[in-house]
DNA sequence: TTGTACGCGTTATCAT
DNA sequence: ATGATAACGCGTACAA
C-alpha cells in the first residue's frame, strides 16, 4: 500500500481548522471562499504537500479527465505525430491520454477498448470504422462519445482524410508521368479500412485511365520498411515488370526504394516509387519519396477539439475531412525507353 | 454523467439475490463461492453486462495496476520499441500502461509526473537519472517505486546499457579504421545525460587515441533527421573537414547520411558515418548505417519484470545493464587517400 | 461563507 | 459459504 503517505483533504482540513468541504471548495472552486480562510487552506496544503486524488475525484464526480486512444501500433511514425499532437492538445485542457495499442489485432482492440472503459474514461479515440460488432456494442453500450481518425463510419464523429482520394492522387500522377504497368503494395487489407480505402482509389484511378491492375502486380506486406522490401522484390521478379510502385504507406515505399538500390536498380530511371503519407523521413531518403502528405499533426489537434466538445456537450458531431495533396519530389519520372 | 448506464455491485446482487459481497468475490475469488452461487452470480452479470469499475476498485484497494512512464518524446523509433514491449509485457500481467510525454523539458517532465502520480500509478518508469531535484522529491515523497531506463542514478533502480560505452565502441571502430579527424553531431546535452555520457565516451575513446577533438568539430543539433542534415552541413563546411562523422543516435547519423547525398558526396569513400542505437532502418538506409546496437525491445520487457517485482515487495533492485555490440555496415570506411 | 452528510463502486474485515 | 458494513478520498446537495 504506497497509499497513506500522501496526505488527503482530512488531513489538511484538520491542520486548516476547516472542514473537507471547505478545502475541496479551495481546490476546485476558490472564489466560493473567504480570501483569508482560502490563503489559510492553501497555506495548510502547501505544508502537508497535498495533491488531489485523481481516482477518488473520479469516482465522486464522474468525470475522469481522461480520455483513451486506442492504436493498431506505436511504432509507427504517421500515429506518433498524432499521438505527440493529441497528448499536447489534452494536456493544454486538462486531460491525460491513456493510450493503447493492439498490433492490428481485432481481438486486441476489443481488449484495450474494454480495459480503457474500465479505467474511466471521457472519451474514447479509435483508428477507422472497421471492426468487430462486439466492438462497437462495447463502447456504445459504455454511453462514451467516440470520434474515429483516419476514417470511420458514418454513425460516429470522424476526423480524417479522404483515402480513396489519397489513392487516386498518387496513381494518378504515376499515370499522368506516362507509366501503364503500374504495381502495388500494400498493408495487410484485412481489418485495415485505410488500406483499402487506398487501394480502391489506386484502382478506381487506373481503371478511369483503361490500365488494369492484375492481381500479381498487387502484394500485401507488412506495414514497415522491410516489408517494403519484400514486396518490392517479388514485383521485381516479374516476367512483365512494372515500371512504377506505389506502396500504400510511406515506410513501404521507403523499403522499396531500399530494395531496388540494393539489386543495381536506379529509381526513378528503372523503376518510379510513390507512397502516401509523407512522412518526414520521405523528404530525406534518396531519391526523395513523392508522397502525398497526410495533415497527422492536425488530424491530432482536431480529434482532440472533437472530443471534448462532444464531452462537454453529447452533441453529435459529424465527419471533417482534412485536405490532403501530393507532394513531388525525386522518387518518380517518365518511365524508361529501355525495355 | 456518462456513468451509470453501467451496473454496479449492487445491481448485479440484487440480479442475483445475493450480497455485493458475494458477488464481488465471485469476480475476485471465485474459489471462494459454491459453484451453484457463483454460476447464478455469474449469469445475472453477463445479463446486465456487469464490468468491474477500475476507479472504484483502485480507490478502495490502494492499487491501480497500473504503471506510468514518462519519456521525452513519442516521436523516436527507439523509444517506440521500448513503449510496444512494454505495453506487451504489462498487458500480459494484467497492468495497463500510462504514458506521458514531455519534449525534453524538465519542467514539463515534472508536471507529467506529478499528473502521473495523482493517477494513482503503481509504479514510474523514467528515462535517465538527471532531473530537477524537484522532480525525485516529488517522486520520493509518492513512495511509488520507480525504474530508470537507459542509463540512471545509483540511489534507484535502472535498466539501460553503457552509454559511455557505445560511445566508446563507434569512436573506436572509426579509429581502427585509420581515421583521425573525427567530428561528432549529439544532441542537445543539457537535461540528457544519455547524450552526455555518449559523448564523454567518445572523447575517452579519442583521446586514449591521442586524437583530438576540437570544439569545431562538435555540434549539438535537434534529435531528428534534419538535425543531422544541419550538424553535417555545418561540419562539411570546415576548412579542416573531418574525414568521418559520428551521430550519437541514428536518426541524426541518418540525416547526415543525406546530407552528403545531396552535396555529392560518397558515403563512405569521402566521409564515413556512423550511429548510436540500431533502429531498424539502419540497415535499410544507403548505404547501410554502421550503428551501435542497443536492445530496446530489452529495455523494456526488463524494466517492466523490475517494476513489477518493486511493486510486489518494495525490495531494491539494482542496476541492470543490457549489453550493446558494434554493428559494421557500409557507411564506414578507409579514410580517401585523397586530401 | 462554511459545515454536515451522503454517495460514487469496490475491497476488506468481521460476523454469522 | 455468505452477509453487513466500514473504509477509500472526494464532490456536492442541503443546512446552518
Amino acid at each position: 500500500m504506497a497509499r497513506r503517505q500522501r496526505s488527503s483533504l482530512t488531513d489538511v482540513a484538520h491542520a486548516a481548522g476547516v472542514s473537507i468541504a471547505t478545502v475541496s471548495r479551495a481546490m476546485s472552486q476558490p472564489e466560493m471562499l473567504r480570501a483569508d480562510t482560502l490563503e489559510r487552506v492553501r497555506a495548510a496544503a502547501a505544508r502537508l504537500g497535498y495533491r488531489p486524488d485523481h481516482v477518488a475525484r473520479t469516482l465522486a464526480s464522474g468525470k475522469s479527465h481522461t480520455v483513451g486512444v486506442v492504436i493498431p501500433t506505436l511504432n509507427s511514425p504517421i500515429f506518433a505525430d498524432t499521438l505527440q499532437e493529441m497528448q499536447r492538445s489534452l494536456d493544454a485542457a486538462g486531460y491525460q491520454l491513456l493510450v493503447a495499442s493492439h498490433e492490428y489485432d481485432p481481438a486486441g482492440e476489443f481488449a484495450a477498448v474494454d480495459k480503457l472503459l474500465a479505467h474511466g474514461i471521457d472519451g474514447l479515440v479509435l483508428v477507422g470504422g472497421s471492426r468487430p460488432e462486439a466492438t462497437w456494442k462495447l463502447v456504445e453500450s459504455a454511453g462514451v462519445p467516440v470520434v474515429q481518425m483516419w476514417c470511420g463510419r458514418s454513425d460516429h464523429a470522424c476526423v480524417g482524410v479522404d483515402n480513396h482520394a489519397a489513392g487516386e492522387l498518387v496513381a494518378r500522377h504515376l499515370l499522368a508521368l506516362g507509366h501503364r504497368r503500374i504495381a502495388v503494395i500494400t498493408g495487410r487489407l484485412r481489418h485495415n479500412d485505410r488500406q483499402r480505402a487506398r487501394l480502391e482509389g489506386i484502382r478506381a484511378a487506373l481503371s478511369e485511365a483503361g490500365v488494369a491492375l492484375p492481381a500479381a502486380y498487387l502484394t500485401e506486406q507488412a506495414l514497415s520498411v522491410p516489408g517494403g522490401r519484400v514486396g518490392c522484390s517479388i514485383l521485381l521478379e516479374l516476367a512483365d515488370r512494372p515500371t512504377a510502385l506505389i506502396g500504400t504507406v510511406d515506410v513501404i515505399a521507403i523499403g522499396a526504394i531500399a530494395e531496388c538500390h540494393a539489386r543495381g536498380i536506379a529509381v526513378p530511371e528503372e523503376m518510379s516509387i510513390a507512397g502516401i503519407d509523407n512522412i518526414e523521413l520521405a523528404a530525406h531518403v534518396s531519391p526523395s519519396l513523392s508522397s502525398v502528405e497526410i495533415p497527422a499533426t492536425r488530424i491530432g489537434s482536431e480529434t482532440v477539439e472533437r472530443v471534448l466538445a462532444l464531452i462537454a456537450d453529447m452533441t453529435k458531431a459529424g465527419h471533417v475531412m482534412l485536405p490532403i495533396e501530393l507532394v513531388e519530389r525525386h522518387s518518380t519520372g517518365r518511365p524508361g525507353e529501355t525495355r
